[in-house]
DNA sequence: GTCTATAGACTGATAGAC
DNA sequence: GTCTATCAGTCTATAGAC
């Protein structure tokens, strides 16, 4: 396991890290099972075989521990999956995409909790998932607008673009809570059938 | 306001019926905003000017509550819009039943943070969400499924059903996820586009 | 029908030993 | 770096007075 050249003096430094992040790990799945008022500090660091002390020490916080978890969350998803495509390629990669998430249900479970849970303005990840939401719906305006300059599909105005790349996430956010709540939602059918046809439509003017 | 002839025989199982509903609408506002784990027995009482103990006296527990919240919530949002309406006009009323929710952001911040809660197999309203969520599909389907019976719009599948209805629904749910965010978001228009983008698609083939 | 009082468990957080 | 011990606060629920 350890590095042979390295592991006597910056072993406990190596074992700190990888611990927050098997501490992050766990905490993700709790709090998307149970939201962030129902997910106790006890809870995550009993299932980490650790004291919840430990926690508060590793993250500042409570609030401290989402943060961290939010973050990850982030770096995933935008790492994992959509860098070196753009345009109608970016439209055409997303039931792919859904469909990855179905091996990993923790995640879609947090990311669906939280964004409904933080809808309230008192919720300590508000900011956070309102500025998710806008910079997702940048970034999709972006890749739609592309598409148009590239002349894949007829012109669309401002307003226009943001309202497709608004029902798009909403499609993906939509059919994401039903296969939580029914694991035999067929995921990337209905997320495929709605991308072709807004293409077609998009293309159709 | 008093039935002139009973009023004082039953005036007092009056009063506790009318109370009754006035702690199950106070206790929606509050699990709306807050979640069910984070929506506490005290505050509901506090906001209603009552003791706590009296939420448990009426409901039971605090589940027992969330049960009376969710059927309360359940009759309104079934008797209020859609009755009388069926086939392809069922459809094209969604956009103004949309736009009517933001008048009473409790009840949507309640459905979309209960149903995302309730995702995980442990939560008290897993059971209701789901069969819910089931029932609507099924209406849904029956609605599309008579409008191809009247020929107004082309043959379907009965899986094609299955995912034309699971996509309006996803774009329901997450626009109003998005309004809840930033209520700048144009409820109505985005519904419209895209339920009127389904019907042609829907009718060309 | 609503109240006070209280039980008993759980919460996030702190201090200090090792 | 992780632990135990402990804090004050909050939770759901019960019992009984009025």
């Amino acid at each position: 396991m350890p590095d042979s050249a390295q592991s006597k003096k910056r072993g406990p430094y190596r074992t700190g890290i990888r611990r927050r992040e098997q501490l992050i790990g766990i905490a993700m799945d709790v709090f998307g099972e149970h939201g962030y008022a129902g997910g106790s500090l006890r809870t995550i660091a009993e299932q980490a075989g650790v004291n919840h002390a430990t926690l508060i020490q590793h993250f500042g916080s409570k609030e401290g521990l989402l943060t961290a978890v939010l973050e990850e969350w982030d770096r995933r998803t935008v790492e994992n999956s959509l860098a070196h495509v753009s345009g109608l390629e970016y439209f055409r990669r997303l039931p792919e995409v859904m469909a990855s998430h179905q091996d990993q249900r923790g995640l879609l479970e947090l990311f669906t909790t939280m964004a409904a849970e933080a809808s309230s303005p008192t919720h300590p990840a508000h900011g956070f998932i309102q500025r998710r939401y806008t910079r997702n719906l940048v970034t999709l305006a972006g890749h739609l607008q592309q598409a148009v300059d590239a002349n894949d599909v007829a012109p669309l105005t401002q307003p226009q673009i943001d309202i497709e790349v608004r029902i798009v996430t909403a499609v993906l956010d939509g059919i994401g809570l039903q296969w939580l709540l029914d694991p035999e939602t067929d995921l990337r059918a209905a997320v495929s059938s709605y991308i072709e046809r807004a293409i077609i439509a998009w293309q159709g003017r």
